[in-house]
Order: structure tokens, then C-alpha cells, then sequence
DNA sequence: AAAAAAC
């Protein structure tokens, strides 16, 4: 095997150590920084120099043929299999080993230790993708190995390449849309980047600024950023793309949400037109497209899961309708339930900031090991919070939308929804916090009728996902108006995704299955079993008219709710619930569970834990 | 109407 190779493994990767590899280093272009008038000019002026192209990955697929040799039937099969499909031109063949992926024993090392049995989906079929030095989008739901998938083909790309010299900027730039997601990936940037001696940085706003302007100093191969603070640096002269040929933009469809878009043309215009550019996202609308359109060139498509919005299937999602004075004092029965779970790490998602407090205070009053965190706090903050949930000293994360993507932290088993979200997908993102990496997880949510626009939407969802469905929720969503118009139309994946287009109020209708269109007699193709370690909620699950629901907050894992068939009722199909064994018992059946609450205990926090230290404003 | 993100 030619090129690259373990002698690169160990060797000192700091300035001047060694002979450029390839081509004639870094050296083009405008040199050091300070040579622009002001700082406008800087980031008007484009200096790279196309001669110093690096050709070594645009060939490295090439030279390992192992995966080429699949026939086109195993390559089709496992494609449906694992529900992944591929657009674009010469996409390569899928690995379906680790060892396939010709990954130098560097990265393998780390992959081995990880003891994963076999790539993700997405990984299989990005790997080969991204090493064979094409453009490529990647529409893939978070949790599913998505950060890997760029990673690991960047840190082989950088070590193609020459040495940094003193002066140079990252030779691989990965945009983020919030601060905790950046920091998430450099964490996995830095472990898998440590055994080629490959340094990283994060740079994001919030923090302060000469940490990150000594690593950039130092020289880095590998930048993680927010747009904020980048443009900031850019402008200062205080880092440059000149050596930039790796880009990756994550959660793209967010960052456009999020109006990222003026920053991040601003930040791309600044990249060498020869670079390798990456784009992910869980949805593919217009704006997405038109960002590919212009930033990619001669791109693979791949999408991996259901190409229809669809949430993580290990989810047990389970929505109470209720109005919105109720949802205070059933949250706190709710937690209640939980909390005497032996695995009870819970993420509570609400809509703004302010509410956010309130509910963390509320709940810190009664003792609960809860702790907020929201855009408007101070960023040391966010990290000490976030850390703290992580590594399970806080078992209750209060959060408004800046926790709702891209988050990976391990265990989290229960997802409230307190307020529900301005759109679908997000609320699928929220949800998504939950099971990951094959686990299971309980989504619980609170849907009131000024959700009634949303209801719809979340009918589809629930679907999708063969979920028990709240006949009230349905009753909503027929009365809420869900408009019809793409019926029949062609490309409605596209289309369904297209929530700006619209104007207003998003149509997912059209995405709606179908074949379970009909009604409650189509059962679920899979019946949801796997949950047993969740919370039950509602022992008396829905009546004809759904007002059982809402009897209470079991801890049954296998209630008649999860256990029974989607649309087909719990009152036809009962199973007495199973009462966890620190609940005091089976044989107690499900009196403490009907509704209303009569067993009012005061909640026993079931941590003891300090108060959060105090932050300056 | 709110959330995120630069000072």
C-alpha cells in the first residue's frame, strides 16, 4: 500500500518537522497574515493556489480495490437491507467490514479498542465515499454514527497532506450550529486524531478567546466551529482557509433554520474551490439543495433510514393530550415515576427560555436533582451543566431547543416533552436524545390544543414508528386542519421536507403511510416490547374516547400502552400491568394508578445533590 | 413567538 502508513504513526507533526509529503507545503497564496489593509479586505481577498491541489486522496479509493469487487447484488442487497439509498455518479461500493475501509492501522487501532461489531449504515457507505476524495451529502438522522463517518476520512485526508507550516490555518474545517455540538465533536476529533499526532481545535463563541487563538497559533489540522466566533477570527487575520481542503458542514438544514446561512457562505467563500466538501443533514428542503447545488461539485447523495421523517423506532412515544394548566402538576407525577427508576437520566425540553428557569426552579424547590440550560446562559454555564448531566451527578436536564440535536449523551432513558416544538422534526431530534446506540428510551409528551396545528404531523410520526395512538390526539388531528394539497403528487419527499417554500404552516401530510391510513384496525407490523425497563404511563391507557388516558404515571414497563397494538384499545386488549419490584410489588396491581392521583407523596428527590455553583451574569 | 449564534 502505497502512501500513507503507520510511519506516519508517531511521528512529530508540529511545524517544519519533516519534508512536506506531497507537493510543496503550504506556502501560496498570500503567506502570513497582516498583509491586508483592513479587515474586510481579508476575507474579500481569496488566496489559495490551486497547484497546490493535493491528488492523494482523490486516488486512494483506487488503490484498494477490496470493496470493488462486491457483485452489484450484494451491494443492492445490503443497500435495501439497511435502508440505504445512493444518488449521484461512480458512488462507490459499500464496506461492510471495518477492515474493508483500508483505514491505516492508526485509526483501526481505535476503532478495535471501541469493539463496535460492524460499521453503521451510514458509516459503510460514507467511508468509501469520502475516501475516495468525492463531494458528498449525507442525509442521516444524528446517533447514527454520522460524526465518524466524516471524521475518520479527514484524518486520513490530513495525513495526506503536507505538514503545517508555521502560519497555516486547519486543513479540515467542520461548522456546527451550537456550541455543545462543536465541543461533542472535537471531543471524538481529538481521541481519534491523538494517534496521528493530529491537533484540534473548537471554536465557538461564549468562551473566551485566547485558549482557542493559542491552539490556532500552534497550528491546527482540525477546526471544529460555530460561525460566529470563525468569521471573527477570519476577519482578525487570526487564522486563515488557506490550507483549508476538507470541509464538512454538519446539521446544515439547522444552520439555515438557524439563518447561518449569509455566515457560512461568508466562511465557504474563504475555501479553496479544490477542497473536499461534506454536507449532512436529517432533511433535505429547497435551502439545503440550493447550498449543495452551490457548494458541492459533482456530489453523492446518500440517505440512510427512511427517506419519510421517521423517529428512532427503539422510542416508546407516548403523548398525553391535556391543556396547558395541567402540564405542571403532571410533570411532577411524572417525575415521580421516574425518578424511581434505577435508570432515570431524563432530558425535559420546553419551549422558551423563560419557562425553562421556571420549571428548573419549580422543580430544585421540591428537591429535585433538576438543572436548566438554555442559549441565554452564560456559556461556562452550559458546559458545567451539561458535564454534570453526562457524567450522572444530575439526573434531570431541563433545556430549551439547544439541547435538542446532535446531543450524545449515553443512557439518557426518558425524554419529556413539556412544551411541544414548533415542528415535526425537531420533535423527532428531541425524542432522539433518547435510545441511542441501540438502546431503548420512553418519550412522554404533552400536547395541548394549542398544539392542534402540529397534531396531525405527530400522527404521522407515531405511525411511521407502529406508536399506540391517543384517540384524542387524533380527534385533534382530524379537526386541525391538515391540508391535503400534495395528494398524489410526484417527489413528495423533496417536497414534504420543504417547510419554507410553503410560507406557513408545514404540510407533512402527504407523508403520512398510507397503507395505515385507514384506521385503527391496521395493526402495527411491530408491536413495541423491548421497552421493559421504562416508564409505563397510564394504566388505563385510552378508551373509546381517549379520556382513560392519562390515569396515571405507571412504572410498568410492559403496560397495556406498549403492549398492546397500535389503534387497536387497551380496554379490548388489557394486560395487567407489571409493577417494577421497587414499586412495592406486582400484587398491588394498578389502584395507585388510577386517575385521578390519590397517593400524593411529596417527591423524594432520589439524589441528594448541592446546589449548582453560582455563575456570574 | 422563540430558539440558536460574535464582540
Amino acid at each position: 500500500m502505497p502512501g500513507f502508513s503507520d510511519r506516519d504513526r508517531g511521528r512529530d507533526r508540529g511545524y517544519g518537522s519533516g519534508p512536506p509529503r506531497f507537493g510543496g507545503g503550504g506556502r501560496g497564496g498570500g503567506g502570513g497574515g497582516g498583509k491586508f489593509g483592513n479587515p474586510g479586505d481579508r476575507l474579500r481577498k481569496k488566496h489559495w493556489n490551486l497547484d497546490e491541489l493535493s491528488k492523494f486522496d482523490k486516488n486512494f479509493y483506487q488503490e484498494h480495490p477490496d470493496v470493488t469487487r462486491r457483485s452489484p447484488q450484494e451491494v443492492a442487497q445490503y443497500r435495501s437491507t439497511k435502508a440505504v439509498t445512493v444518488k449521484g455518479r461512480d458512488c462507490p461500493n459499500p464496506i461492510m467490514k471495518f477492515h474493508e475501509a483500508s483505514f491505516p492501522t492508526y485509526v483501526m487501532d481505535v476503532i478495535n479498542k471501541a469493539g463496535w461489531s460492524e460499521p453503521t449504515p451510514i458509516q459503510a457507505q460514507g467511508w468509501p465515499l469520502a475516501l475516495s476524495g468525492k463531494d458528498m451529502v449525507g442525509i442521516a438522522q444524528t446517533g447514527s454514527g454520522k460524526t465518524l463517518s466524516y471524521l475518520l476520512p479527514a484524518i486520513v485526508h490530513i495525513n495526506h497532506q503536507p505538514f503545517l507550516e508555521r502560519g497555516d490555518g486547519p486543513i479540515c474545517l467542520v461548522l456546527a450550529p451550537t456550541r455543545e455540538l462543536a465541543q461533542q465533536v472535537q471531543q471524538v476529533a481529538a481521541e481519534y486524531g491523538r494517534a496521528s499526532r493530529l491537533k484540534s481545535v473548537c471554536v465557538y463563541g461564549g468562551a473566551p478567546k485566547g485558549p482557542q487563538l493559542r491552539d490556532l497559533d500552534r497550528g491546527v489540522e482540525i477546526c471544529i466551529a460555530t460561525p460566529g466566533r470563525l468569521i471573527d477570527f477570519l476577519e482578525a487575520g487570526k487564522t486563515n482557509m488557506r490550507r483549508c481542503t476538507y470541509l464538512v458542514l454538519d446539521e446544515a438544514d439547522r444552520m439555515l433554520d438557524m439563518g447561518f446561512e449569509p455566515q457560512i457562505r461568508k466562511i465557504v467563500d474563504q475555501i479553496r474551490p479544490d477542497r473536499q466538501t461534506l454536507m449532512w443533514s436529517a432533511t433535505w428542503p429547497k435551502e439545503v439543495r440550493q447550498l449543495a447545488e452551490d457548494f458541492l461539485k459533482d456530489y453523492v447523495q446518500i440517505n440512510v433510514g427512511a427517506l419519510q421523517l421517521s423517529a428512532n423506532h427503539n422510542i416508546l412515544q407516548i403523548v398525553d393530550v391535556c391543556n396547558d394548566g395541567e402540564k405542571e402538576d403532571k410533570l411532577l407525577r411524572l417525575l415521580e415515576e421516574i425518578m424511581s427508576e434505577k435508570e432515570n437520566k431524563t432530558i425535559i425540553f420546553t419551549e422558551t427560555k423563560r419557562r425553562c428557569d421556571e420549571i428548573t426552579r419549580r422543580m430544585r424547590r421540591d428537591g429535585w436533582p433538576a438543572m436548566g440550560i438554555h442559549g441565554d446562559k452564560s456559556q461556562q454555564e452550559r458546559d458545567w451543566v451539561l458535564n454534570e448531566f453526562k457524567f450522572g451527578k444530575a439526573p434531570i436536564l431541563i433545556a430549551t431547543d439547544v439541547a435538542s440535536r446532535g446531543l450524545d449523551v449515553e443512557d439518557v432513558k426518558f425524554v419529556i416533552n413539556f412544551d411541544y416544538p414548533n415542528n415535526s422534526e425537531d420533535y423527532i431530534h428531541r425524542i432522539g436524545r433518547t435510545a441511542r446506540s441501540q438502546k431503548t428510551g420512553t418519550a412522554y409528551t404533552f400536547f395541548t390544543p394549542n398544539n392542534m396545528r402540529q397534531a396531525s404531523d405527530l400522527v404521522a410520526v407515531l405511525r411511521e414508528a407502529n406508536q399506540a395512538i391517543n384517540p384524542k390526539l387524533l380527534q385533534m388531528a382530524d379537526r386541525g386542519g391538515h391540508s391535503r394539497g400534495g395528494r398524489g403528487g410526484s417527489g413528495f419527499r423533496d417536497d414534504r421536507r420543504d417547510r419554507y417554500s410553503s410560507g406557513g404552516r408545514r404540510d407533512f401530510s402527504s407523508f403520512r403511510d398510507r397503507e395505515n391510513d385507514r384506521g385503527f384496525d391496521s395493526g402495527p407490523k411491530k408491536v413495541f416490547g423491548t421497552n421493559s425497563q421504562s416508564g409505563g404511563y397510564g394504566a388505563s391507557g385510552f378508551d373509546k374516547s381517549g379520556n382513560g388516558f392519562g390515569g396515571g404515571y405507571g412504572t410498568n414497563g410492559q403496560s397495556n400502552y406498549g403492549a398492546s397494538q397500535a389503534g387497536a384499545f387497551p380496554t379490548q386488549n388489557f394486560q395487567a400491568p407489571q409493577f417494577s419490584a421497587n414499586q412495592g410489588g406486582a400484587q398491588s396491581g394498578m389502584s395507585h394508578q388510577q386517575f385521578p392521583f390519590t397517593q400524593q407523596q411529596a417527591p423524594q428527590p432520589m439524589v441528594p445533590y448541592p446546589m449548582p455553583p453560582q455563575f456570574p451574569q
